[in-house]
DNA sequence: TTGACTCCCATAAATTCCCATGGTATCCCA
DNA sequence: TGGGATACCATGGGAATTTATGGGAGTCAA
């Protein structure tokens, strides 16, 4: 599981350490890291190679001539298998530097499943629209009560 | 079961002592801990970490798109899988601790299923609401049991 | 040879781990 | 029932480890 933020430097070689929680989460289960560009976002997403390959099966479900799975067939192209160097750290593909705007910092953001990289700016606004909308309508009905079957 | 009040000193490096009632349910279940921000009131949440993997499943069982799954993902953000030293103190995130005002003392608050740490201050405030409503409304209907079909 | 990339070492700061202590509740036995 | 012994809890402090980050040497391709 892929929790909690953190704030992390980009160095000028496209540098930057991968939290040691999620390093910890992946080396646990014996994982490979994927980046790839976020379809929701602008922002990197991280997640398993266990994970990315569920996607790719999904593919196979759908119409092989829709939309869906043509969007789902370039998020492929957009994904890149990561290496850490014995420090803990990755080099950002160019293409998703680019995509996410990111220069010099990283917001890394815990969402479960998977994690986003951000740049500080759009993590900051993505993170005000949420407590705007917590605050206009209130925390999700499933918190409040326990999931019964 | 968390229940009981209880109320813990906050060190300089921000540690504190969990109950050690909280920590013998923790550990009676095999459980680790996660602190989160509360979606409801400026307190920290404690729960499960099988009760937070509950949360995570639902993200993906709602529409990618909608403001539940967003909040929700938002609410891992700023969710902390603690662990313990040999003393069963944990070190409260820096997040944590300004969003819910801690600074030296921590109300433990045992509410069943999870509990809330307060700052006293806080949790002054949110005692003495409870206690208003219960006069002016008399005590809440208790439904027990679900209705059976 | 130059530039880009990978791999490895170095280091300061932050975090984690471990031992120590005082206080309080609990137990046990006379 | 009293009183001492014991166990456990909350807390303090310091040592050891880990983390994030900087920098350089080696490698490969053009």
């Amino acid at each position: 599981m892929f929790l909690s933020t953190s704030h992390n430097k980009i160095d000028l070689k496209s540098r930057v350490s991968i939290p040691a929680s999620f390093r910890l989460n992946l080396e646990k289960n014996n994982e490979q890291l994927i980046l790839f560009k976020s379809l929701q976002f602008k922002c990197i997403e991280g997640t398993t190679y266990s994970r990315m390959q569920m996607y790719i099966n999904s593919i196979d479900e759908l119409d092989a001539l829709s939309d869906e799975a043509f969007v789902l067939r370039m998020m492929m192209a957009d994904s890149f298998e990561m290496k850490f160097d014995t420090g803990g750290r990755v080099v950002i593909p160019e293409i998703l530097m680019n995509f996410s705007k990111l220069t010099d910092k990283a917001v890394f953001m815990g969402i479960g499943e998977s994690f986003y990289i951000w740049s500080p700016n759009e993590y900051e606004n993505q993170y005000s629209k949420s407590q705007k909308i917590l605050k206009e309508k209130g925390p999700p009905k499933l918190i409040l009560k326990k999931k019964s079957d």
